[in-house]
DNA sequence: ACAGGACATCGACAATCATCGAAGCAAGCA
DNA sequence: TGCTTGCTTCGATGATTGTCGATGTCCTGT
């Protein structure tokens, strides 16, 4: 009943930082946030996502429609499925303005994960 | 020759920076380096990799043996096949010691993907 | 030499995934 | 209203992956 309260899922609200998780230094990760982080990693552990992403997140502005992006060698359906996999994942969030869909990162979830890869001590 | 008896493959020399790659802000990802990158990602993309890899990273001196970390949940042999993926993706190395087999961290090859997700321009 | 413990490899199987063409939907324009 | 372009969704398919039990290998005591 009172479960349904929290329908809002996903992660973000761009601009704070993610609560998930201290440096893996720090102490083992929980079962839950493994697999919190374990999907962020999953959806960059594609070479054609990589690069969709990093065309993305090397434009002015970290922004950038399908259509400057879509040359990474595959048809353009699979391309739009490898953005809504980005999207899922949290990595990357979308709007449509007129005819373009414009793909924008999210700064705060890449940060979290950068962050958990931080080995000082 | 002059590096003497050091004939590891992979990728480092720990605490230098791996060759590959500038921040994901700099530019576009080669086909290459995509797939170099994504491999790595790839590696942390299952949340019992994760965790055992949290595991090996918190424990003194980035090491442990696989008897310490080995109670994630699944069979042992399941364990065995997950810490070899991640040595093959140059995450780990691995040392047998008397009847233990240690597992350690490569900090430079993590120190690569934390630094390829900086978005600081 | 033998028994036993610590890990690794093998073979099998169910589940997930990347990819494509075809079809659908939204927005702009004639 | 109809046409065209940009992008998403659908359905199918071949490939990859996570998992297990059984078996193999290496080491250490006895």
């Amino acid at each position: 009943m009172s479960k349904s309260e929290i329908a809002e899922l996903p992660v973000l609200d761009a601009g704070a930082t993610v609560p998930c998780c201290p440096p893996i230094t720090a102490g083992e990760l929980s079962r839950a946030d493994a697999e919190k982080m374990a999907a962020m990693f999953k959806a960059l552990s594609d070479p054609v996502r990589l690069r969709l992403f990093s065309k993305i997140a090397s434009y002015p502005g970290g922004e950038a429609c399908v259509c400057d992006i879509s040359d990474v060698g595959v048809s353009q359906p699979t391309v739009s499925h490898h953005l809504k996999k980005l999207r899922e994942a949290g990595l990357l969030t979308s709007e449509r303005r007129g005819t373009w869909v414009y793909y924008q990162v999210a700064p705060s979830v890449v940060a979290a994960m950068s962050a958990l890869l931080d080995l000082r001590t």
